[in-house]
DNA sequence: CGTTTAAGGTACTCGCCGTACCCTAAATCG
DNA sequence: CGATTTAGGGTACGGCGAGTACCTTAAACG
């Protein structure tokens, strides 16, 4: 019964200072936020939870949102590109990507953390480092290797137009609720639009 | 000095009851969503505005956030097609009109509401009928106009197709932030995914 | 006129953010 | 190695807002 629930190792230094207890207490938020997401993301319990008080928390992020944004960044998670041969497989994948990890609870995190935010310029920024820039990269890689095979157009090589299918799955999910968008849906954004689209050829 | 600060006409019915009550709530609701935002909506400064007290509320809605989306439904913009006599120019015509509603603090209500229902579709449902299906249908109306005309084809006419430009807008503004567009978003969003798309072309 | 229904008035609990103090351990420096 | 500075720990508190409980009182209805 050595255990002082501090979450820190049983009798180790009697008290941390500096980035290890930053670390923990980030550590904590992130066990928080997964857990009860970021409505549950209390700076009581994280504190508690960190074997700390609110003090140590306040002294290094100014508020909830900010240790919110803070943990949700030690979560990224880095998309890999697809390579299934075809233009088509690849963006069904990467939709199929987004749209599990939208449906899932970090992407209600995400959302959570987006409305807290509430147009905050400075905050977004910093969420959109990983799920929307990041997010862009993949696409451009994808039709790059389109357009090489003559699947595309070499104009559809705009990031406006290679995140569009990215767009469109995500704004479906702001519209229309949490629950993850059927697969009909993805197909029908690749098959309808975003083909379409890059390929410059008419919706079929 | 006849004033009672009830929000009714001084010396009136000394106690409204059902319907009566629920408007003067609800009227509430809406200058407190306009003057504060959904953010300001508290509970308390409803029943105050309105001259009575929660219980009143209560008995109607069951939280914040249903009092929140029944006032909102009460500021609801109907949206007439353009008819510029092109495409082009209708749809950024109809772009244009929504990215002033959503830049503007009515933008910013529904967004906190959106936010705020947290995925719950029958909220969702709710404010799609003002925000996202009644604006469904302008585009479908220029768009006909345009394949009448042989400006489109006549597959883009879909809804998913055909409101792919408002999702992109839409989407823009939930990753990049509370101020509104600028133009050369428009611009591009039209002219480089919307144009090429129902015309069957390729981008430019 | 009496009964039912709903509004008014309060007061309260609870949760949680953010702050203020004061005490104490760890680092740092002469 | 001892004194000083720095930062963590403990705790209590103010403030606010959601939602609830309960009782009183006016309006509607027969």
């Amino acid at each position: 019964m050595t255990a002082d629930s501090t979450g820190r190792p049983g009798g180790g230094p009697a008290r941390r200072r500096g980035a290890a207890l930053e670390e923990a207490i980030l550590r904590a938020a992130v066990d928080e936020l997964l857990e009860s997401g970021y409505a549950g993301l209390t700076m009581d319990k994280v504190a508690t939870r960190a074997g700390t008080n609110k003090n140590a928390i306040y002294r290094r992020w100014p508020n909830r949102l900010a240790l919110g944004v803070a943990a949700y960044r030690h979560l990224a998670t880095t998309i890999t590109p697809p390579d299934t041969g075809s233009l088509r497989g690849d963006a069904l994948e990467l939709l199929r990507q987004a749209n599990r990890y939208w449906g899932s609870p970090l992407g209600a995190i995400l959302r959570d953390l987006l409305a807290a935010a509430g147009g905050a310029p400075e905050f977004l920024a910093r969420l959109r480092e990983q799920s929307g820039d990041a997010a862009a990269a993949p696409w451009l890689t994808i039709l790059g290797r389109a357009v090489a095979r003559g699947e595309a157009a070499p104009e559809a090589l705009h990031p406006r137009v290679a995140t569009v299918a990215m767009a469109l799955l995500r704004d479906e999910f702001v519209v229309r609720g949490v629950p993850a968008a059927p697969d009909e849906v993805i197909v029908e954004i690749v098959d309808e639009v975003y083909l379409p689209l890059v390929r410059g050829r008419a919706p079929s």
